[in-house]
DNA sequence: ATGGGCGTTGACGTAAACGTTAACATGAAA
DNA sequence: TTTCATGTTAACGTTTACGTCAACGCCCAT
């Protein structure tokens, strides 16, 4: 069975233990136990009321978290972005403000592309230099 | 007083306190210090062996390394960058190596640009198909 | 029925990167 | 001359993001 919600299809049927979500994002139960701790995933169903499910929509926001922290942002910068990727249901009056938050993140992000690309110039400015002394001395 | 070194000027009469060269670089004394015993930057000079004193080329260090910093590298990790930034006047032998692991960070480097593109990707689409709801609703 | 293998909830442990405080020295300013 | 800013070392405190361990429950293969 599928269904449909806001223009994005979840497969429904597919169920994952906290075991198996966690080998399917290379990370460990423990992580996603700790960040629905601290509210950085919804609380998650359970089956029998003990063991946690967890379903394609959970598996995509881990995705999202994991994505982000590899830019080295802290959990609770990430709590900020996903307030913005979840919570605009509510309050419509609010949709001018988290656009332009949207565009902060993407300043921030356009930011840290340039200071790696200057590094990656310094880098290869270095490498540089080491072999034209290589080739220097073999002359 | 000019002194050339490696095609390279560097001001000697330039001299800070570590409290100056904080805040020349937004940072504070107590990093300074921290850096330097964990062996990140070499023992400071000491004006009557008291004092730490610092001049441009240590100034030029530790914003390399603010710039990595930036990019979410562990201190451990800059370590080793700094080892090749540095530490290369010994060994030749060790050369080729080290031209090794700049092409690996340079790899590291890129794969985290095509990642916060990915990200910036995710947000920009995020933003339109609210923008599209937006819309939808005010016709 | 027993031993794995997986899950559960505490609760304590840990590495990284400093912050903070104490207790002291020193040089400049009022 | 006292005060103040700045420096020093040593040591303890703090936050983040989990790791690890104990003690237990459930299912299932032997």
């Amino acid at each position: 069975m599928k269904t449909v919600i806001k223009s994005f299809t979840f497969d429904d049927d597919v169920k994952y233990t906290i075991g198996e979500l966690a080998k399917k994002l290379q990370t460990t139960p423990r992580t996603i136990r700790y960040y629905e701790e601290i509210g950085l995933l919804k609380k998650a169903d359970r089956k029998d009321g003990a063991q946690r499910i967890y379903d394609e929509e959970d598996y995509v926001r881990l995705k999202f978290i994991k994505k982000i922290k590899l830019l080295g942002l802290k959990l609770s910068q990430i709590q900020e972005l996903e307030k913005l990727y979840r919570g605009h249901k509510e309050d419509k009056s609010y949709i001018p403000r988290l656009i332009e938050m949207f565009d902060e993140k993407i300043f921030e992000i356009n930011e840290k592309i340039a200071n790696l690309q200057s590094l990656k110039e310094d880098i290869l400015n270095y490498k540089k230099r080491i072999l034209e002394k290589l080739l220097e001395e073999e002359k």
